[in-house]
RNA sequence: GGCGCGAUAGCAAAGCGGUUAUGCCGCGGCCUGCAAAGCCGUUUAGACCAGUUCGACUCUGGUUCGCGCCUCCA
């Protein structure tokens, strides 16, 4: 039975879908202005990584997750590039979908554009106003007016008192209460902008996800999910928008079952963020780092955890997926389905469904892993791959894995037999040379019974 | 200031009220011409102070320290 931590109820709690067999899960995605950083890489990889649990315990998963491609920063990048809104935002859509597949996650089965739904977020704007939930303002902008929702607080733990006393909430004559924030930003000379009741403008940030959710998924779903630093305020004015646009005789209905939120990616303890500038991108990262070590580096943390970014914990990452790629060398793996019923696969999804614990998982294959090296056990060999294949891990050919990223000059198939040719003549000088010839290339020999293998370092 | 999260061995990271986590690194052994890989064994734990308990890393309270949100953020 998997249990999911929800943050609306801070525990975890027994997962049980709205309809029998399905899921409807819903993730912020990336607002598309620049390269995306390893932040953004652990949201996609962690809900990809949900995602295909949900899918391997037998649910029929909607997964949807949003591009916004309209805001604040994307118009100031694309007049700084001096190229137009759209250049911009599909270029880097495009950089995400490639860094995305690089790192083995599957794509979203629905992934909505905010610019495609601004007729969606004006139809729940104009349900918001009518029902006395937001307000025109005197600049052109509409806001929503938090005191209206009772729930409001009710993700983030938060009182609108203690929001009010904070010392940084921002000072806007035309908000009726400080904590209001905006729905519909009134267009200023030169932004893009549609019409609406209101006049031309654009809508907040807050609201695409309300639309695009409820026309997706429907007015109330299984999962949302998103980085931490989304819980407050975006996801907070997200329930307060769609259950108050949905609600009926007063009575508001739920948004959401359970709220999902992954922890931060860290350089030297603190955040990876755009604004501390501390940030790499994914493909910065992958100029030095295979993909799939950056995507076990990431699901060897457990999602809700702080995770650090170093060289030192990539190279380490690196190291363990070597261990299990090692194992499954040199024998024949025949995909097939997972036996559940096998010890190690009912500890395995033990885990997983203990609010995805993908150490845990992670532990199992390198038993596995052990298993396989010492007894050759077909049975385990296979389960080893099935198992990591739930998790999108170590579904190459070993030999691509282990041997890829090397790019030598030498001749190495040529020296490993010249290298055989001494060790035969017990020439061992000879030999131990063009190991070390090879070793300064950065290519490990590995003598077997069944000949000699080679491995980058 | 308000709210929240965390502190596990050299590094990383889980479970668990009593029994080997796991990975990397180190050490010893087996294997090897020597290595590498693998296997076997092994050294380093649970911030601090109380309490509950026959027994706590695990539960409770406090202290200290770190981090996050309260502003755009994944």
């Amino acid at each position: 039975m998997l249990k999911i931590y929800n943050t609306l109820a801070r525990e975890k709690q027994t997962f049980k879908p709205i309809v029998a067999g399905k899921v409807s899960m819903y993730v912020c995605g990336m607002t598309v202005y620049d390269f995306c950083h390893l932040g953004h890489a652990r949201v996609m990889v962690v809900f990809d990584m949900v995602s295909r649990w949900l899918r391997a315990s037998g649910y029929d998963v909607t997964y949807v997750r949003n591009i916004t491609d309209i805001d604040d920063k994307i118009i100031k990048r694309a007049n700084e590039n001096n190229e137009s809104i759209a250049q911009l935002t599909q270029r880097f859509i495009d950089a995400m979908d490639e860094d995305s597949a690089r790192l083995g996650v599957i794509r979203p089965d629905i992934e909505p554009k905010a610019t495609e739904f601004v007729e969606g977020m004006l139809s729940m704007i104009a349900a918001l106003v009518e029902k006395g939930f937001a307000y025109p303002a005197a600049n052109g902008d509409v806001f929503y007016a938090v005191n209206k929702f009772e729930g409001y607080g009710k993700l983030s733990g938060k009182s609108l008192e203690d929001l009010r006393a904070g010392e940084r909430v921002e000072v806007d004559s035309f908000k009726r209460d400080p904590m209001d924030f905006v729905l519909w930003k009134a267009a200023k000379p030169g932004e893009p902008s549609w019409d609406s009741p209101w006049g031309k403008g654009r809508p907040g940030w807050h609201i695409e996800c309300s639309a695009m959710s409820a026309h997706h998924l429907g007015q109330h779903f299984d999962i949302h999910g998103g980085g931490q630093d989304l819980q407050f305020p975006h996801h907070e004015n997200e329930i307060a928008q769609s259950e108050a646009a949905h609600s009926h005789d007063g009575k508001s209905c739920q948004m959401v079952n359970y709220w999902m939120h992954n922890g931060f990616v860290r350089v030297d303890d603190e955040k990876m963020s755009k604004s501390l500038g501390n940030f790499f991108t994914i493909r910065t990262v992958l100029e030095q780092y295979d993909a799939e070590v950056v995507r076990f580096f990431i699901l060897r943390a457990h999602y809700r955890s702080p995770l650090n970014y170093s060289d030192h914990h990539l190279d380490d990452a690196k190291s363990a997926l070597t261990r299990l790629y090692t194992a499954l060398r040199g024998v024949e793996v025949v995909d097939g389905a997972v036996d559940w019923q096998h010890p190690q696969a009912a500890r395995f999804k033990l885990a997983m469904d203990d609010d995805f614990n993908t150490p845990e998982a992670l532990a199992v294959l390198f038993d596995l892993a052990n298993e396989v090296n010492r007894t050759k056990d077909v049975d385990s060999l296979h389960l080893l791959k099935g198992l990591a294949g739930v998790l999108g891990l170590l579904q190459r050919h070993p030999d691509e894995f282990l041997q890829g990223d090397v790019t030598s000059e030498l001749d190495v198939e040529g020296l490993i037999q010249a290298r055989l040719t001494a060790k035969k003549n017990k020439n061992f000088t000879e030999a131990d040379a063009i190991r070390k010839q090879l070793a300064e290339a950065g290519i490990v020999l590995e003598d077997t019974p069944q000949g000699t293998t080679w491995r980058r370092a």
